[in-house]
DNA sequence: GCGATCAGCT
DNA sequence: CACAGCTGATCGC
């Protein structure tokens, strides 16, 4: 407390707003430390009205758990509940010993779509920028594109066309499913299937499809000659058909709505207008549903344009540059999720492609096990912004990323879990590396680090027999190919893997990774050489020159002390489910103050491997402190920090939050190690804390380990990106 | 009622 | 945008 402040509660009126979050003036916007040492308080406003908007937190309140740390999420994380088999003495990820253990890394490229060189394009910072220091910000909660927003005219064509089949219907014997008022034909051959029950109606109609398809696929698809939109394997089902819509409901899950379809007569042809409001008011008043409809019926337009269509389910894939290629596929049994078995109505969207990476109808392993792709851009819609392109599909193609060539092996691939692969490895424990994995894994066993295995057990609850835990800096053999575990220096339990194949050409998959000097000194990557490197490129581009770790801790330290002089003051660091603990744990260390942290977060870094020595800075009673660790996203917006701070009306009057993360630092930004942002009696510091590398760590990495191949595992702006960022990296 | 999935939102 | 999530709604079982 170097001076003493004058100000007492009342004066701390909070700024309230009526739209706080979204346009707001930035008191103070770019002050440095020493220029924002004055006061935090002099940029008050009056205080509005205290009209609170309902925001989204929740929960706090219950047994005096502070408001924003309703959940990590990890419940019932004792060590009692790991077998002996897992080793959670295994040395912590925050503490380097003589040798190179530490915890465990990996990378689940496909989950993240990072796009890097759009970020600087729309940040608050660049606005503030250009605006200059007074800037009025928008703060990114921008509303929702209007997407296709209704043209009014579209109704009405909507409504003429509803009309003119009014008067179709009662000048001819339209096909109806429903039987009412006349003979019942079959659209698509005429056959008269009135005394069909309704069942038998559709398996009439499908088998018809399925002839007409057979005959269109003998003709389109040999020659692949289409637009790459996709073969037109079948005839346009006619104006008034009915039962070609119910049967496309069907294939997208949704027959339950086939009735209002009916009694609606909606056709092909009126479907393809439909709109969102069009659903509701028809009947379809679920969200959900509703959604689904409009997204397939997008689809269909994408494809066929409105008058144009095919009357299956569209299955969209993702496609270089965003754009797709889309096939259609009426689906008249399950889909399997089991690539080894597909019912010709299940082949992947690809497969109609020939030449087109991983798929081929000839092309030997659909997964690209065996490849060794200089050209890996041909496979890598991976990661790139596909956006809803297959939310609908059950089977999505393994990216090249996932499987280690020479093995069969899978890398973080939940996502594609298949059962032509029974070994899955897991890089480490964060959900963009381990969606899809469910308590009903069933396709063989997982591999990873011990603290991974028990984060898995533990909140995944896949039993430890389906789980092998690999040790690290131990070479084993898994169905005779030799693999290595290193630390990844990226969140505890996270592992690079070292695979090295009978056929001499060793593969090396980063996961999510920061490398470091125990990294580049590892025996293992010193004495193998690498043919194949799967590589963590979040930051792979110049713009990214963040500082070490250690400069960041420093800089947060030193911006705790600067604040401190009031000691009313919370201090907020942004913490993810795993990942940042070394930051907050060295704070604690460095000030000598325990840090507060939720009972399940507690509990779970206990599972972490750290020693007794570093878990005593660890506290789950708040009142032991006013640091206290918080999810990263709590920390996110000025509003969710207003919140906390309503409720901590009489102990706190200053909030300073931290929020670590490498996105803050890129190009036309300072090489800062921290930024500083003032909203009222709220102080938000973004800090370059990254635990993946920067692009000169990359660089020097991929220098070290001289590959002949690399894969990215995350690919930002699609292949051509791809090739540039190897490019770069090996300039 | 529960798990899985998805849209929407940071 | 999104490092890596969270939340709520819905569906299938």
């Amino acid at each position: 407390m170097s001076r003493s402040h004058c100000h007492t509660e009342a004066q701390f009126s909070f700024p309230e707003h009526d739209d706080y979050d979204d346009d707001f003036h930035l008191p103070l916007t770019q002050t440095t430390l020493s220029q924002h040492s004055l006061s935090p308080f002099n940029h008050h406003r009056p205080s509005k009205k205290p009209k609170h908007k309902p925001t989204t937190i929740h929960h706090f309140g219950k047994e005096n758990v502070p408001p924003y740390d309703n959940d990590f999420h990890i419940e019932n994380c004792s060590l009692d509940c790991i077998p002996s088999t897992i080793d959670c003495s295994a040395v912590p990820h925050s503490q380097h010993q003589n040798d190179v253990v530490s915890s465990s890394f990996a990378d689940s490229p496909d989950l993240k779509k990072k796009t890097k060189g759009a970020y600087f394009r729309n940040s608050i910072e660049s606005k503030l920028v250009a605006l200059g220091p007074h800037a009025r910000i928008s703060h990114g909660s921008g509303k929702p594109l209007d997407d296709d927003d209704g043209d009014d005219s579209e109704i009405d064509l909507l409504l003429s066309l509803c009309n003119e089949l009014d008067e179709a219907e009662s000048s001819r014997m339209m096909p109806r499913v429903d039987g009412v008022g006349g003979s019942v034909l079959c659209p698509l051959c005429g056959v008269d299937i009135s005394s069909f029950s309704e069942e038998q109606r559709h398996l009439h109609t499908n088998d018809c499809l399925d002839r007409v398809e057979d005959q269109a696929q003998d003709v389109a698809v040999p020659g692949g000659e289409t637009d790459g939109v996709g073969a037109r394997l079948e005839p346009k089902p006619k104006a008034g058909n009915v039962s070609a819509v119910v049967d496309w409901l069907r294939s997208i899950g949704l027959a339950k709505y086939e009735d209002i379809f009916v009694r609606e007569e909606v056709d092909w042809d009126t479907l393809q207008w439909l709109k969102e409001e069009d659903l509701l008011s028809i009947g379809i008043t679920a969200l959900g549903p509703r959604k689904k409809i409009v997204h397939a019926l997008n689809e269909l337009r994408k494809v066929t344009g409105p008058s144009d269509e095919k009357h299956e389910d569209a299955i969209a894939e993702p496609r270089r540059n965003g754009k797709q290629k889309i096939k259609f596929q009426r689906e008249k049994s399950e889909k399997k999720v089991d690539g080894t078995n597909k019912p010709v109505a299940n082949k992947l969207i690809t497969e109609y492609f020939p030449g087109f990476a991983g798929n081929g109808k000839k092309a030997p392993a659909a997964s690209g096990e065996q490849q060794e792709t200089k050209n890996s851009s041909l496979d890598s819609g991976h990661k790139t912004k596909a956006k809803n392109t297959s939310t609908t599909r059950k089977l999505r193609d393994v990216p090249i990323w996932c499987s280690i060539p020479g093995t069969p092996f899978r890398v973080d691939a939940f996502k594609y879990l298949r059962g032509d692969c029974s070994h899955w490895f897991l890089t480490h424990f964060h959900l963009d590396h381990y969606q899809g994995l469910t308590k009903s894994f069933s396709h063989g066993k997982i591999y990873c680090s011990s603290i991974t295995a028990s984060l898995v057990n533990m909140n995944i609850g896949i039993a430890y027999d389906k789980i092998h835990v690999l040790p690290l800096n131990e070479k084993v053999s898994i169905d005779g190919i030799d693999v290595t575990c290193l630390d990844a220096n990226h969140c505890p339990g996270s592992i690079i893997i070292l695979f090295q194949p009978p056929n001499g050409k060793a593969v090396l998959h980063t996961g999510d990774f920061r490398y470091s000097e125990v990294i580049a000194n590892n025996p293992f990557l010193r004495m193998s050489p690498i043919h194949t490197l799967i590589l963590d490129t979040t930051y792979c581009n110049p713009q990214y020159d963040f500082p070490k770790q250690e400069a960041v801790i420093q800089f947060v330290i030193d911006a705790i002390q600067a604040e401190a002089f009031n000691p009313q003051t919370l201090f907020l660091i942004g913490s993810y489910t795993i990942g940042k603990e070394r930051l907050f744990l060295e704070v604690a260390r460095t000030l000598h103050k325990k840090v507060y942290v939720t009972a399940a977060k507690l509990r779970l870094l206990k599972c972490l491997g750290f020693k007794e020595e570093d878990m005593q800075w660890f506290t789950s009673n708040q009142h032991e402190s006013n640091i206290h660790v918080s999810p990263m996203w709590t920390l996110a917006s000025f509003k969710r920090l207003k919140h906390i701070s309503s409720q901590y009306a009489g102990r706190f009057s200053l909030i300073v939050a931290f929020s670590p993360t490498g996105w803050t630092f890129g190009k036309g930004k300072k090489k800062s190690p921290g930024r500083r942002w003032q909203q009222g009696t709220v102080i938000r510091y973004e800090v370059p804390y990254s635990e993946h590398c920067s692009y000169a760590e990359l660089k020097e990495f991929v220098k070290l380990i001289s590959p002949d191949n690399i894969i990215p595992s995350v690919n930002n702006d699609g292949p051509e990106s791809a090739d540039a960022m190897i490019s770069l990296l090996l300039s």
